[in-house]
DNA sequence: GATGAAGTGTAGAACGTTCTCCATATAACG
DNA sequence: CGTTATATGGAGAACGTTCTACACTTCATC
């Protein structure tokens, strides 16, 4: 028995399920079993196969795999990489992921829907066991619609009506509030909200929930008007866009960013015009990227803790590929990280400079 | 026979190769040629089969496809999604992609060699048609034995004698010289290096390359001493590090970095040390990351171009993956952007103010 | 001593493709 | 009209798993 494994492992075979099961002298289906920790192994069947694993380095075919059954993969879908948020989350879904049989297969779907939807289908043609959408740019209905066929929690996607699938997110809304509140509290009363520009986000996106609770938190400030500019993407525009607003002669005193992409390069921007921080313009921004932390930087930024995301939408998922139905929709709360950008004095300690 | 297909549809089950085969009215072999642009399909068969694909919206399984042939699908490995250079990898590797049938798949193994490894194998086992290893740390050895099950591509790996695989790069010895020649034109002669910790990076990296470059070009210049001071990855004590190398009495007058990551750091921290760049110190970098072109930051750097490289190694894993077997070792020219870190009066103007 | 239950192992049919033969039809040629 | 080539379509085995259904022990129970 033992020659006709050597003769299979000479002719540079892919070791299957098979191979195993001669090599042990056991039944293809008593691997199996193993393998999936099934009922009805006895001991020394278990040791016999497990020993046959060793030594011949099996690995299972995830292909095959998910013809038949699970694939032990999730899928992560991204709209952009660039964003600092994503590499956090991604840690999150990782470090969840690592001491589990499951793996990660991330796609990047480079700004078009088109895109995303397509990578949807792939992940489901490739039957893997569950997916994360983040910032997923899909009408709610159509995520349903796919959550039919596949286990899926969104991250940044604010849709706590949704039924058929799960939704993580950091309460974007109480983010931009607290925003709102740290610059009252610095004496600002003239703030407005630099937001993305009209066409992007749906009502469910977190730039439009950040609009919200700055409403709000102006409305409760005694701050009736709460102006909102609206930033466009795309280069060379949004800079256009910037600067038009740090030269208006009306410009606010404060300002909140939706994003710290925008808030960085507002800074930049400023110091460039001669516009000084915070003492002509406050300014908060949002995520706490590792660049608003850099001293040469130095913006105050709400932190939203996307690895906590990806550990939490990962761990959910696990849960509905495991069986649960009931959808959950789960809200993280937000932290300010003061920093000169809000106020000189404050901060300074913080920076140690 | 519409019948059928009614019936299938209603017990909403998975529209498969059969169901096209059924509603078309011909064999799943025929679809299968078909869908595999197969010889041997007259015109009037090819249009029912794809009316048939259209009208049912109709989705080859991955998973199937794997199992017996191609998954028309790519693998990209990257050890760390927080270097700003891969993001543009990943996105000129999408642009080569989305007009074929091939899709990207990554995987992030998070610096451990291990998770390497074993996400490698995975790809493997999900039948990838191909491998592209982003700055992998695995030695050359290793990546010659998986090249013999599936095709690869590397990029930032430079091992011009690998048989088994293809290498795409940048001239990273190059454009450390392009960095020095740089300085020396401005008139620096007191250069150092601040290169990556001991034990990162075997002689096939990037970093030992940029560093092999760098002695060159000292020398070409007649400075025969060529300092390399190395930078810990891991905080706290890359700061201090680099805080001891500000603060040292015989601090040279220019500086070349390994990467922007750590020359964007040095430039904060010179600022909270009262270190004037580059009045007092001159700082080229490396990757011409979108921080560095900030003008919060304005540092020159090494522009290697990601997405370049992106397309270059994508192109050629198709290649590969199509036949070709004697291995390809490319390298791209980097360039230099200078800005203010490097020369205050040069980039004024590209700076804009 | 028959009956049932519990525990352990196996046979073999799926899963949805690809791809190698093989069969048939038509055309070309002597 | 028989022979051979060429074009077109189909049958069915493989790919490597999972998982249902069943067979065989062993042991307890009536």
């Amino acid at each position: 028995m033992p020659v006709e494994d050597k003769q299979k492992l000479q002719r540079n075979e892919r070791v299957t399920i098979r191979t195993v099961a001669t090599h042990a002298g056991v039944s293809v289906a008593a691997v199996s079993k193993v393998m999936r920790n099934a009922y009805g192994v006895s001991e020394a069947l278990r040791a016999k196969v497990t020993d046959a694993i060793e030594a011949l380095g099996y690995r299972p075919s995830r292909a095959a795999r998910g013809l038949r059954g699970r694939s032990f993969t999730i899928g992560v879908l991204l709209i952009d990489i660039r964003n600092p948020f994503l590499p956090e989350v991604i840690a999150g879904v990782n470090g969840v992921l690592a001491p589990s049989h499951y793996q990660a297969m991330i796609g990047v779907s480079d700004a078009r829907v088109q895109l995303e939807t397509s990578l949807i289908e792939s992940m489901i043609d490739y039957k893997m066991d569950g997916l994360i959408l983040v910032a997923p740019r899909l009408p709610s209905e159509i995520i349903a619609k796919f959550a039919v066929q596949i286990p899926i929690v969104t991250v940044g996607y604010h849709d706590a009506g949704a039924t058929a699938f799960d939704t993580v997110n950091a309460d974007d809304q109480r983010g931009a509030e607290i925003a709102v509140e740290a610059l009252l509290a610095c004496g600002y009363r003239d703030i407005e909200m630099l937001s993305l520009g009209e066409r992007e986000g749906h009502a469910v996106s977190v730039v439009r929930q950040r609009e919200i609770g700055f409403r709000r938190a102006m409305q409760r400030g005694g701050l009736g008007a709460a102006p909102i500019g609206k930033i466009p993407i795309a280069s060379p525009r949004r800079e256009d866009a910037m600067r038009k607003f740090l030269a208006r002669k009306d410009r606010p005193r404060a300002v909140f960013c939706w994003s710290d992409l925008d808030a960085i390069t507002l800074l930049s921007l400023a110091m460039e015009m001669g516009v000084r921080v915070p003492e002509d313009l406050a300014v908060v921004g949002y995520d706490n990227s590792s660049t608003a932390a850099l001293g040469l930087v130095n913006l105050a930024s709400i932190d939203q803790s996307g690895r906590e995301l990806g550990q939490i939408a990962t761990r959910a998922l696990i849960s509905r590929i495991e069986g649960r139905t009931a959808s959950e929709h789960i809200l993280q709360v937000p932290s300010l990280v003061s920093r000169n950008s809000l106020t000189r004095s404050r901060s300074a300690k913080g920076a140690g400079g």
